[in-house]
DNA sequence: TGCCAGGCCCTCTTTAGGGCCTT
């Protein structure tokens, strides 16, 4: 599970990674982290010193982007990866990566997605709003990276737990996720009731 | 200086528009 904060939303028009947070899951567990800000050689705007709490002070004594990202890739290793709204990660990642001659190879799945399937009555599918509607572990903390990738986290386990007692699944893997955040919103029950069928002996 | 996203998903749809979600 990962976590990105920025100096904005596009890479393509400029903005850069500020920090990175992430956690390793094994066996519906967290096993291990990774956090760190990072320096982007510029000024963040005053709204993001707002929005993350991450000031250019904190900022201009961290490592560059290229030193966190080498040691970032390091930890992800091959493993899958998870973020919430996958897609803006994603994004990131490949592009502080491309800027190190790094690439990534493996697949991600976007908690955001998921939850839009099996959660269609919750009030909103931002982190916070499912944090609230699903009573997640939280430290109250938000908008900073390893707080928000350790929520991501309890999210998924908590999602992995109610599709197998939801559905009788046995085994739910990472692939049946991705493939859940793939299908149609109208789609997945149908899709799940299937899958479950698949699984029985 | 101020501007600039991208993708999903619903609906009053598909020759489109707007809310949500990420910073």
């Amino acid at each position: 599970m990962l976590d990105f904060e920025t100096t904005g939303l596009s890479p393509n028009y400029g903005d850069r990674a500020i920090e990175i947070g992430a956690v390793l899951i094994e066996n519906n567990e967290i096993v291990d982290r990774f956090q760190s800000l990072m320096n982007p050689g510029r000024k963040v705007s005053r709204f993001i010193e707002e929005y993350t709490g991450i000031t250019n002070r904190m900022l201009s004594d961290a490592p560059s982007v290229a030193e966190v990202m080498d040691r970032f890739a390091s930890f992800m290793a091959q493993h899958h990866l998870v973020a919430h709204n996958a897609g803006f990660d994603s994004r990131f990642l490949d592009m502080e990566l491309q800027r190190i001659n790094r690439q990534r190879r493996q697949e991600f799945a976007c908690s955001m997605l998921i939850s839009r399937r099996l959660y269609p009555e919750s009030p909103g599918h931002s982190l916070e709003k499912l944090v609230r509607y699903k009573n997640l572990k939280t430290d109250g903390v938000h908008h900073r990276a390893l707080a928000d990738a350790e929520m991501t986290g309890h999210l998924w386990m908590e999602m992995i737990n109610d599709l197998k007692a939801g559905y009788k699944l046995e085994n739910v893997s990472f692939e049946l996720m991705q493939q859940l955040s793939r299908v149609s919103r109208a789609a997945a029950p149908a899709f799940l009731q299937r899958a479950a069928g698949k699984q029985k002996p």
